[in-house]
Parts: C-alpha cells; sequence; structure tokens
DNA sequence: ATTGAAACGTTATAACGTTGCATTTCTTGA
DNA sequence: TCAAGAAATGCAACGTTATAACGTTTCAAT
C-alpha cells in the first residue's frame, strides 16, 4: 500500500489509519462510519468509540486518502492523495458503487462562476447520483 | 408569494408548507430541519415533531421550491421552481449565505461525463465552499 | 529516563432523520 | 349536505450520524 510512503509528508501512519482505509478499499463502496465501528470491532475485543473512527477519517481526508460523500454520509478512499484537486463522483443508487473521476474542464467551470462572484473556493463537492451501467442492465430482470 | 399558483399542479399548499418556505426565504441562509421546528414552534404553543418539517420539507423539494445543502444539512429555498433543473451552490463558510446559480455548460458537462461511463444521472449535488466576497473583505477586521 | 505532543479510548450527548400509528382536514361524489 | 376515502398532520418512540469533554497511552526527541 503506498499509503504508507504518502505519510511521510511527517505525520503517523498509525495502525488505526491503516485499517480505516484499508477497510475501505476492501470494501469497494462508501461505508459510513458506524459500518466501519462494526467492521473494526472483533466480536471478542471491545468496542471502538465513534470519536476513534470519525477521528480517523478526519486524518485521511486531510490527507486526501479520503472523501466524504455527503449525499450518503459515506467515505470512498481516493486514488490520487498526492494531488490536492477535489474529485467529483458518480453514485449509483441501486448499487451503491462509486466512481471517482477528475475533470480539469468541470474545475475550471466551478472556479470560473465563483470568480464572477467574487467567491474564494476551498471546497467541491461534486456528487451526481443515479444509475450505473450494470444496473441498469439488469433493471429488468 | 407565487408559490401558491404554482400550486397548482394539482397539490396542496398547506398552511405548513407555506410557513416553513416563508421562513426558509425570511431566514436568508440555509436552515437545519430543527431550526424550522424552533421557528415553527411558538413559544406559548405545542411544539412540532420532526416529522412534520420533515414531510414539509419533503414535499417543497419534490416541488422544486426548495433544495437541501448536502454538506451542511440545511435547506434553502429555490428561485426557479418551473423547471426540474438541479441548482448548484455557492455557501460561505463563514456567514453561511448561500448562492443559487444555474449553470448550463455545468449540466452539459456533467452530463456528458455520464454518458461515458453509461451512467443515468438522476440527480446532480454540486456545492462550493469558501467565502463569499462580502466576507473575504472584512476577514482583516 | 523525562517530557511534551500527538493519537487513542471512553462516556455521554448533540444533531439529524425515520417508523408507525392515531387523528384531523380536505376532497369528491352521491 | 353528508358519508367515504384520500391526503395531510400530530405524536411518541426510535434509529443514525457526529461531536464534546476528559482521561490515558504512545512515541519521538531530548
Amino acid at each position: 500500500m503506498a499509503a504508507t510512503l504518502c505519510k511521510k509528508r511527517g505525520f503517523q501512519f498509525t495502525k488505526l489509519r491503516r485499517r480505516i482505509l484499508e477497510l475501505l478499499w476492501d470494501n469497494g463502496r462508501p461505508m459510513g462510519a458506524y459500518e466501519l465501528i462494526d467492521a473494526l470491532s472483533p466480536d471478542d475485543s471491545r468496542r471502538v468509540g465513534p470519536p476513534t473512527v470519525y477521528r480517523g477519517l478526519e486524518f485521511l481526508t486531510s490527507q486526501g486518502l479520503v472523501a466524504k460523500i455527503e449525499s450518503r454520509n459515506a467515505y470512498v478512499p481516493l486514488t490520487h492523495p498526492e494531488r490536492d484537486h477535489d474529485c467529483f463522483f458518480f453514485i449509483c443508487i441501486n448499487c451503491g458503487a462509486s466512481a471517482e473521476v477528475k475533470d480539469q474542464r468541470l474545475e475550471t467551470l466551478i472556479s470560473e462562476g465563483a470568480a464572477q462572484i467574487g467567491f474564494q473556493t476551498q471546497r467541491r463537492v461534486v456528487e451526481v447520483e443515479g444509475t450505473c451501467s450494470n444496473c441498469a442492465f439488469g433493471s429488468t430482470t
């Protein structure tokens, strides 16, 4: 996991942070914070608390390793932690799969609109909800 | 309020719905559901319950009169209920003001991207967080 | 070893949203 | 006009998502 290397920005890539990131990658679709809590909590041992997970997510988000899907209160791992661009997402309302997209033109368009009203952009949230090609096919089954 | 007329799509524009919409317009910035509950509840009389407000918001949203700002769990009144386009928003993280924008090019760009991956778009969430021109000026005070 | 900062654990609680069912209001049609 | 049915609202309880407050552990650097 190249993530470990990325952590040489002077921040610790702790066991907790690694586990959260791995869970997100393994899961394949956005996970809620409490879903992560369940996944992080072995049946036998003590259950981790919400703050633990939220702090982990906050850190990973600050490093560009994870993004929150605002329209679903769920979190996804990102493929481009190097660059600090925001990503855009297509999210299937049927299967929950989310596709990360980076579109320079979209960014430009938004920045342009912002400039026109003297708005200083700090974060872009672009989430497109709909049906992915897989689920569209199977819809008549 | 032209909203009343818009209601002649065969739906009732009840007192509750009207009040919620008026509160949103009067407030000038996004309001949370529980903020609306407070505003709807006169000190003397009985307090309205969450379902009441959420149902109102759901109706107004379905009619294109209100939109939810996903990144803030808050709701804003819309200026173009006639057309069923999604709107885009610039939201000030300092003062909370939100500016509604309709940009055909942005819509086109997103639809294009969707088409490329065989994605059938149902709803677009575009929210740009940052600092509005007003707040940027005052920032050194 | 000591210490100071960062990370984590724990409990409680705030904030946001939904379910299910009872009651009221509105409409419609004899 | 009035009964029947549909739509809307009232209400209590509950579920989900997120944070506050405070204590403990870990770990790197002296």
